[in-house]
RNA sequence: GCCGAAGUAGCUCAGCUGGUAGAGCAACGCUUUCGUAAAGCGUGGGUCGUCGGUUCAAAUCCGAUCUUCGGCUCCA
């Protein structure tokens, strides 16, 4: 965002402000910052701010633009800021947010008519610049982010320089809308999620099945090449398998309540425990009990820990499609990019200190492979390290330097911008993630690659070197797409539901015209089928525009089309959405072919 | 989980201040057999998310609850 943009936005969040005390004088202001997409304001206030509120602040906003206000800059003390705060009776957030300032930094009020606000600046210096602007929604949102807090009320809005260009962005906004993954998933009969089966959970139909099926293969092909075993492992575990690991109670808040055996709960429900009881009982007690698995690497340690191990087998790569269970909390789900039950495409690779920086540049390698072949360019490589100054971490300094500086080497190989997020860290390990957006600008955590020292010494995990000595290995855990779900909602997304040959749920349709070639149509149909293509026939009396019409609704990328024509001549006609250099007469044979080997290369 | 908004046919939506539901598309049937994004006519389909309350009467008003959406918090 350019300079002057940011001025418009963060002097428009002020108006807002100054226009919500002249309509609710008792409002207290807690901040009003300008971001990508536009600002907010965060207010405290017991009236809710309702939808005529928001056009009654909006009329308000305008006429203090027309009132062509200036905004001026005043560099106070600290002295005399608590003061001017205290006069205004905004003391509430205010001297917070000053407190914040740090000794010896300037303090500044920036005043547009009868409002002045704690505030570093800078700002367009008459209200008249903000061109054109408007007020998006009311939210929820707690005092400084944190849910202990109180919660506050605040309006987002957006501004522009000039009233084209705020058009522009609520019609992106609105197309935006159209690539969802949730409206095209029902469109397209890709997935549905049922009251009945529950919240969060994924109901794959058949074609949004053909689609993971697609993606699985196609990982399923790049493990084989990096020398990967698969392997499967149960939905469930006994509780001291989690105990063991860590997990459990560690992860309790995000874990589906344990299945405990029925003799147990009997014992417990004659003792009359109450919930607190039951769950310290489960916690700490003799109860047997099962958990829905929160995720897979425990079982692939004990996978692991069944054989014995030489430093010659080492690395051991386990992959599965493991799925797994958590509680989410309700107001987190979204779609099929925040669910309860979701499959990571994941793997542990056991190795030496020695292989770890290979093993992650192979992760790496495989992450990088996913998106280009995807066609995903615009993603974010975030590498999250350990806070210097917190104990939470286990693993020896020397183990996290090393660990750190290869999954940085790791990152600068990629050859894209990174981001290096201290305090980000599992408390096990560092980690590299790739972060996309969605739609409506939200960043989701695809593929991620972490470095764990911590589940190997919890499970005691050796292996015997050359010294005849056993080794403690290091631990990878790796998921190039994240997890199925969240990969497949942003894909459709990425794609506007417009997928390549090689995704499509439907590869090609045979749309004949007309009763005398249908017996041609047929054999063309059937000889597609036997090379292996997702095709179909429309039958129907429709006209050839409906049924070409029906098919591009339904982003069908391929079509033949069968006509007297094409039926004496022994050949077809392509239409195709992909390829426009398909597109003329060919025999069957070789149109089928093109297509086959256009969805074989998954060309995008 | 918290704050706010919403839930009417398979889908998209209309239904004003209460008088017991409607359109387009889809589906189905018949007619049409057609040349690169919509042929014509007809038919069926809804206990208005659920439960309770107010009322002579509730899709409409009130309460609870479930689910969805936008935020916050949290995460793959």
């Amino acid at each position: 965002m350019n300079e002057d943009l940011y001025k418009i936005r963060h002097s428009a969040s002020h108006v807002l402000a100054a226009a919500v005390l002249r309509l609710f004088p008792d409002a207290k202001l807690d901040i009003g910052p300008a971001t990508d997409n536009g600002f907010y304001y965060d207010f405290d206030l017991t009236h809710k701010f309702t939808a005529q509120d928001l056009e009654n602040i909006e009329a308000e906003m305008k006429k203090i633009i027309s009132e062509n206000q200036r905004f001026e800059c005043k560099e106070l003390t600290r002295q005399e800021a608590q003061e001017l705060i205290k006069k205004s009776g905004q003391d509430a957030f205010k001297l917070g947010r000053l407190a914040d300032v740090p000794e010896g930094e300037k303090i500044t009020f920036y005043t547009n008519g009868e409002f002045a606000d704690l505030c570093a600046g800078p700002h367009a210096d008459y209200t008249k610049r903000i061109k054109a602007f408007k007020l998006l929604s009311i939210a929820g949102t707690y005092h400084r982010g944190d849910e202990k807090n109180k919660q506050l009320q605040r309006i987002y809005g957006t501004a522009f320089e000039s009233k084209e260009a705020l058009e522009n962005y609520l019609n992106q906004l609105e197309e935006a809308k159209r690539r969802d993954h949730r409206k095209l998933g029902k469109e397209m009969n890709l997935f549905a999620i049922d009251e009945k089966v529950g919240q969060g959970l994924i109901l794959w139909k058949p074609k949004g099945a053909i689609l993971r099926q697609s993606l699985q293969d196609f990982i399923l092909e790049l493990l084989r090449e990096q020398g990967y075993s698969q392997v499967f492992t149960p939905h469930i575990g006994k509780l001291d398998l989690f105990k063991t690991s860590g997990h459990f109670p560690y992860y309790k808040e995000s874990q589906f309540v344990p299945i405990v055996e029925r003799d147990d709960l009997n014992a417990m429900a004659k003792k009359g425990l109450t919930m607190d009881k039951f769950e310290e009982e489960v916690e700490n007690g003799d109860v047997t009990g099962y958990l829905l698995k929160p995720m897979n690497c425990p079982f692939h340690v004990q996978i692991f820990k069944s054989d014995p191990h030489s430093y010659r087998d080492l690395p051991v790569r386990l992959a599965e499609f493991g799925q797994v269970y958590r509680w989410e909390q309700s107001g987190e789900l979204n779609g099929m990019t925040r669910v309860r039950g979701f499959t990571q495409d994941d793997a542990h690779i056991f190795c030496t200190p020695q292989q770890l920086d290979e093993e992650i540049q192979g992760c790496l390698d495989l992450v990088k492979k996913v998106f280009t072949t995807i066609g995903m360019s615009d993603y974010r490589v975030r590498i999250s390290l350990r806070d210097p100054n917190s104990d939470k971490y286990v693993g020896s300094d020397d183990n996290w330097n090393k660990s750190e500086e290869a999954i940085r080497k790791a990152a600068m190989s990629l050859g894209v911008p990174f981001t290096e997020e201290l305090g980000e860290a599992a408390f096990y390990g560092p980690k590299i993630d790739f972060v996309v957006k969605d739609v409506i600008g939200r960043e989701w955590q695809l593929g991620t690659v972490q470095v764990d020292y911590n589940l190997p010494e919890r499970f005691d995990l050796t292996y015997i070197g050359s010294d005849n000595k056993a080794h403690r290995p290091i631990m990878i855990h790796r998921a190039p797409f994240g997890s199925l779900e969240r990969f497949t909602g942003v894909l459709i997304e990425h794609f506007a539901g417009n997928f390549p040959t090689w995704l499509a749920p439907e590869q090609l349709r045979i749309l004949p015209l007309g009763e005398d070639v249908i017996a041609y149509a047929d054999e063309v149909f059937a000889k597609a089928k036997k090379a292996g293509l997702r095709v179909s026939f429309d039958a129907s009396s429709e006209k050839l525009g409906a049924k070409i019409r029906k098919a591009e609704t339904e982003k069908v990328p391929h079509m033949l089309v069968i006509g007297k024509k094409e039926a004496e001549a022994g050949l077809v006609s392509i239409r195709s959405r992909l390829r426009k250099n398909f597109e003329g007469t060919h025999s069957a044979d070789d149109a089928i072919a093109m297509i086959v080997n256009d969805a074989k290369s998954r060309a995008l």
